[in-house]
RNA sequence: GACCCCGUAGCUCAGUGGAUUAGAGCGUUUCCCUGCGGAGGAAAAGGCCGUGCGUUCGAGUCGCACCGGGGUCGCCA
């Protein structure tokens, strides 16, 4: 797909180059500023310099020599000052981004830039035997609008869920079930009780050696492949992950795989060993395997003194499993920003090991969440927030609200919008900043439904909608017409900002930043907001402007929808 | 002590070397329903871009040093 904006790019440096003033290698563009009126500018400073010419005069010599393709998206090209600015020709504009949006729908912005490339995301990880907290609502919501905007690229794109079931910890999880017996409550009821056994049997250790003692030796019996062992450590996963499988539904969350860290303890030892025999470890007088000196690293261990494994083994396990089994281009870990450093570790310890020579070992680090107060979330203080409640009570606010602005839809579809309502406003509040920072939880800026938020984004959907369905009602006329009557200023807004989809699909996927595509959908948004007051539809001065203006309404809507789709966010045909 | 992230309007955030006037939202103060959904639109007020040096024709953006907040640092994950 040819889209319009990457065309007009193209058609700016063919002509400047075409000059033969500036060589095409100093033809850098910038994108101005609202303020300003161009689409595209060059500035001539660089190539000025090089050239030995004053930036303005370049410019302006520029301006009076180049030639515009005949029939091309440049509608203007002016000197103004060092830059050399383009305008978009408005009507050939209007024409070539509709007909990109009608001509792909759902598929508006998909591109093949990643065609025979694969990435592999790390994403989610719940701990088995827990409820899924807001700690792993970052990491499952950016991983997933990751992965959508990989495979809009074009890229083979494996998502796989590292959970965290393995461990010491896990044999006390074991150790508290035999004490006390299986939980009698289902789904994360049953987890919360788990926990809680969990919570009393570590207490109970604390003064009793032999209960410590009992946990490890559980945690060997799985290690070791124990049947008894083995079942009760399934019954636990299937458990929790039957539970996160509902949050996942909500959210929109599909993860193609989940080996889990237990799926790397046959390799551990070869890991190991591995690391041993290329110098990168070395085995210390207590009998841990330590690796030092890496890049100025802090020291790490691969095995205990006493033999068992960590993270860190199973991780370095777990990159090697994937470059064998996926044979990636990249692979992406969307974890907590505390784990950067074991991250920085792990891949200089993979890189050492002679692994992963051209495949690129991300990690995107995302900052934590704080209570209203400023504290962080934990169990033990009593202020942690679980995913399945934080959802269910977003969603019963929504509730409320739809209950107040459309009283008059059937009780089912108010149930739908109250859910895509909630569960948008939980995911946008995840998404629409850098993950990078830290963020406090505030219910009022969560469930905003003005201004930048999920709810106003799908109210716009829901608007775009409405006009469609009058107008297939009211027997005037459907989309059609003539595109090129689009010039009014709104218009062209719009039509620019629908345009710029798929550079910022690219741009998001480079920064791995999905906030880039929420920015997007809400400055669409606006943009559709201004067009809705200042330009008719249904009552358009002529049928023919009425037809156009139908169609650039139904790729607002098409666009609107396939962003927040990117960002797994549903966006209702009513609200 | 070392290293990582953050510091832009009262609050929450964009702005990843270029254009006289640094942009949004919330909040505050005003307007706009005889037109398609007011969960909307328009306008105003509000900013030594943490501080100081430096690089550059040009710095919120790059470098260094401080200050403030968050985080991490061999036998948890």
């Amino acid at each position: 797909m040819d889209y319009a904006l990457d065309r007009f790019t193209r058609e700016v440096t063919a002509a400047i180059v075409a000059t033969g003033r500036v060589p095409l290698d100093l033809v850098e563009l910038t994108t101005p500023k609202a303020a300003i009126a161009a689409d595209l500018a060059f500035p001539a400073f660089k190539a000025a310099k090089t050239l030995g010419l004053a930036p303005p005069q370049l410019a302006a010599e520029l301006a009076a020599t180049i030639q515009l393709p005949a029939d091309g998206l440049i509608g203007a090209v002016e000197a103004v000052g060092p830059f050399l600015n383009f305008r978009l020709h408005a009507e050939r504009l209007a024409t070539h981004v509709l007909t990109n949006i009608m001509a792909q729908g759902d598929d508006y912005a998909a591109q093949q830039l990643g065609a025979g490339k694969t990435v592999v995301v790390d994403y989610s990880a719940p701990n088995i035997a827990k409820r899924m907290h807001v700690g792993h609502i970052r990491s499952t919501i950016i991983g997933q609008a990751l992965v959508n905007i990989y495979r809009a690229l074009g890229y083979r794109v494996i998502g796989d869920n590292h959970l965290g079931d393995w461990g010491k910890q896990f044999g006390v999880v074991l150790a508290a079930v035999e004490r006390e017996g299986k939980p009698t409550a289902e789904g994360e009821t049953a987890l919360e009780q788990l926990e809680a056994q969990y919570a009393r049997y570590v207490a109970a250790a604390s003064d009793d050696p032999e209960l410590d003692e009992h946990a490890r030796h559980w945690s060997l019996r799985l290690e070791q492949g124990d049947s008894e062992a083995r079942a009760l450590w399934q019954w636990c996963v299937d458990l929790t992950m039957t539970a996160a499988q509902r949050n996942y539904d909500r959210l929109g969350v599909k993860i193609d795989h989940a080996y889990g860290e237990s799926f790397y303890e046959p390799m551990l030892a070869d890991m190991i060993q591995q690391a041993l025999d290329a110098g990168v470890a070395f085995r210390d007088e207590g009998g841990a395997v330590v690796v030092e000196h890496l890049q100025k690293l802090p020291t790490f261990l691969l095995q205990r003194s006493d033999g068992g494994t960590l993270y860190m083994t199973r991780d370095m396990a777990t990159v090697v499993f994937r470059l064998q089994e996926f044979q990636p281009h990249a692979i992406i870990y969307v974890v907590g920003e505390p784990q950067s450093l074991h991250l920085r570790q792990l891949f200089a310890l993979i890189r050492a090991m002679g692994y992963a020579k051209d495949v690129g070992l991300t990690h995107v680090a995302f900052g934590t969440i704080f209570d209203a107060k400023g504290q962080p979330l934990s169990t033990r203080r009593g202020n942690m927030v679980y995913l399945e409640a934080l959802l269910d009570d977003a969603v019963a606010r929504a509730r409320s609200v739809v209950e107040q602005k459309s009283p008059e839809l059937p009780e089912a579809e108010k149930l739908a919008v109250a859910e895509a309502v909630g569960v948008g406003a939980v995911v946008y509040n995840d998404l629409y900043q850098d993950p990078k920072r830290n963020i406090t939880l505030d219910w009022e800026r969560m469930l905003a439904t003005e201004g930048n938020s999920a709810t106003y984004l799908q109210y716009s959907h829901a608007r775009c909608s409405s006009i469609l369905r009058r107008a297939n009602e009211d027997g005037a006329g459907g989309p059609g017409g003539d595109l090129t009557l689009l010039i009014h200023p709104a218009e062209q807004r719009l039509l620019k900002q629908l345009a710029r989809l798929p550079e910022v699909l690219r741009e998001g996927a480079e920064r791995y930043a999905p906030f880039v595509i929420a920015d997007w959908c809400y400055a669409t948004a606006r943009e559709f907001g201004v067009f809705f007051e200042q330009c008719p539809v249904l009552k358009a001065e002529s049928p023919a402007l009425r037809g156009a203006r139908l169609v650039l309404v139904a790729a607002t809507a098409n666009a609107l929808r396939r962003g927040l789709g990117l960002l797994g966010i549903r966006a209702p045909e009513r609200m």
